[in-house]
RNA sequence: GGCGCAUUGGUGUAGUCGGUUAACACGCUGCCCUCUCAAGGCAGAGAUCACGGGUUCGAGUCCCGUAUGCGCUACCA
């Protein structure tokens, strides 16, 4: 058995989408799980719409799932040649035809209600004779004449008109199709002879040795044209895995138009995802390697991924687009933040880093001073435990960063405006402080107690008011380890300040 | 309209050759912990396995039908 090799084939138009992303990480954990290549083929035949800048993204979102590829990458469009040659060769041995018929112009906006009415109109409960073109049987000679007098002609492959089409899908099984139901599709068009999609994917794939395609369902039904060429050419078709789709919350596909941004990967690497946690998330979409572990480093999901263990219904990707809070699916949220508490610091660093170096909170020394090192993983390890993106380091927990930071107004009123003896306390507990000696938690909660006992208020009305004078929030760590962190003199300084918010 | 595919709690999934109270995760509720909020621990609500038939001693698991959803049906990809 040779060498599995699979590929990811994207069209460069627009962003990459979730869907892709994962249907791209499959590809990959396919390859590398069983010692394969993984390859990458852009489909840029439409030159129209693909852009370069979306190559460019889609590059970008496969670099930061962690999904190298092997071999160069290959572009569609310069096949072009190879694919029209094919259909040509086809055309000589009476596998396929030139079409004279004259192109329909059909307004693109509403092509999939056209279609259904067209076939209605035509067909009634018997469906369209596939085999009705008055063109498929014009002898090679008389078709070559005309052609040469320079009519335009589209050229279409012959199917058989007796016969079934069958495969054995990985997910799904094995799927049949009477040659009745497939048309003679149109390998050039008629225009410039440009080659058509399903003609330039087989002989792509062919040409890249490609062992098994693995790709959305939508491709399904599509499948039977293509092992026509593939039969037509002479070629061994591959074998085939189709993958469920991702659906929004109300069942309809996944686009950009009507769901906007929480279908681009580009969103969750700028909303502060950590690529582990998407990536591991997005492998549980349509998978599953047993049921019981969820959590799986990118070696786990290697060793453990298998076509057996996809399933065939659809998934919905379950977000809500009324609720900020709900902005994308809760549990790829729940497993950022589970990544992110549990990252060990050494990775999580470099991604605080970049954050802290675009938000203009990123200093030197934390590089290059030992104790200014240690602080800052130190203050890294004890606010994550409670964020949920890489985002809330540079929000949420800015002022342990820096001077300059917001104070939330729930908090402020929560903590701060909750009780005007505060006005009075904080400056003199700031006071209080300022003799502590040597500053640690267990030194700052002893002097806090014994002031807020001397004082006759609780203790929890002073730690949740410097919590908020300190931080600006209404939560976070210990508020001890907290005053340790933000060290004496600066927590001094920010307890006076906040007397005046009381 | 035709053809195809799918259908397990709100969501993602597990359920081996059909065999006792349908399992796990997220989310939700409550309790514990506690200086707040998380995390963590404990407990709980939530599924007549889309519906209707059938086969069988017994069906989420097999068969048929219906419904719903999705896909394809294009000189788009």
């Amino acid at each position: 058995m040779s060498a599995v090799r699979v590929r990811f084939a994207p069209s460069p138009t627009g962003y990459l989408h979730i869907g892709s992303a994962r249907t791209a990480l499959f590809n990959w954990l396919y390859a590398r799980h069983t010692g394969g290549k993984f390859l990458l083929r852009v489909e840029d035949t439409d030159a129209q719409r693909s852009t370069e800048e979306s190559t460019r993204s889609i590059l970008e979102g496969l670099r930061w799932l962690g999904l190298d590829y092997d071999e160069e990458i290959v572009f569609q469009s310069a096949n072009a040649d190879k694919h029209r040659a094919a259909a040509m060769r086809l055309l000589e041995e009476g596998k396929a035809y030139r079409d004279f018929t004259p192109k329909e112009q059909r307004s693109d906006a509403n092509v999939k209600r056209d279609i259904a009415e067209r076939a209605r109109a035509a067909g009634g409960a018997e469906g369209t004779d596939h085999r009705s073109n008055p063109f498929r049987d014009v002898p090679l000679a008389e078709s070559n004449r005309r052609a040469e007098a320079g009519e335009p002609f589209a050229v279409r492959l012959k199917i058989a008109r007796e016969g079934r089409s069958s495969f054995a899908d990985a997910v799904y099984g094995t799927q049949e199709r009477d040659f009745s139901e497939i048309e003679d599709l149109v390998l050039l068009r008629s225009e410039g002879l440009q080659p058509l999609y399903n003609l330039s994917v087989v002989v792509d794939d062919i040409e890249m040795n490609i062992t098994h395609v693995i790709r959305g369902q939508d491709h399904l039904t599509n499948t039977h044209k293509q092992l026509r060429i593939y039969e037509a050419l002479g070629a061994d078709a591959p074998n085939f895995a189709h993958l469920p789709l991702i659906l929004a919350p109300n069942k309809a596909k996944l686009s950009k138009r009507k769901h906007g941004e929480v279908v681009s990967l580009t969103t969750y690497r700028d909303r502060g995802f950590v690529p582990a946690a998407f990536r591991n998330f997005l492998a549980l979409i349509g998978w599953a390697a047993d049921g019981e572990q969820e959590i799986m480093s990118l070696d786990e999901l290697v060793e453990k991924f298998s076509l057996a263990g996809i399933h065939r219904s659809n998934a919905v990707f379950n977000f809500s687009e009324s609720d900020a809070r709900n902005w994308t699916d809760q549990k790829a949220m729940w497993m950022n933040a589970e990544y992110i508490r549990t990252l060990p610091l050494s990775e999580l660093v470099p991604m605080v880093r970049a954050e802290f170096e675009a938000a203009g909170l990123w200093r030197a020394e934390y590089e290059t001073d030992a104790d200014a090192r240690a602080w800052f993983e130190q203050t890294l390890d004890l606010i994550r435990e409670r964020f949920n993106t890489i985002k809330d380091f540079s929000g949420q927990g800015r002022a342990y960063f820096a001077d300059e930071f917001v104070y939330d107004d729930a908090a402020v009123s929560k903590n701060l405006k909750k009780d005007a003896r505060l006005k009075e306390l904080l400056p003199a507990l700031a006071a209080r402080i300022e003799t502590v000696e040597p500053w640690t938690a267990e030194t700052a909660e002893a002097a806090l107690r014994a002031f807020a006992e001397e004082a006759g208020v609780k203790p929890g009305l002073l730690i949740n008011a410097a919590r908020t004078a300190l931080t600006g929030q209404a939560v976070g760590p210990s508020m001890f380890e907290v005053f340790a962190t933000v060290g004496r003199e600066r927590s001094a300084k920010r307890l006076r300040d906040a007397a005046s918010l009381v």
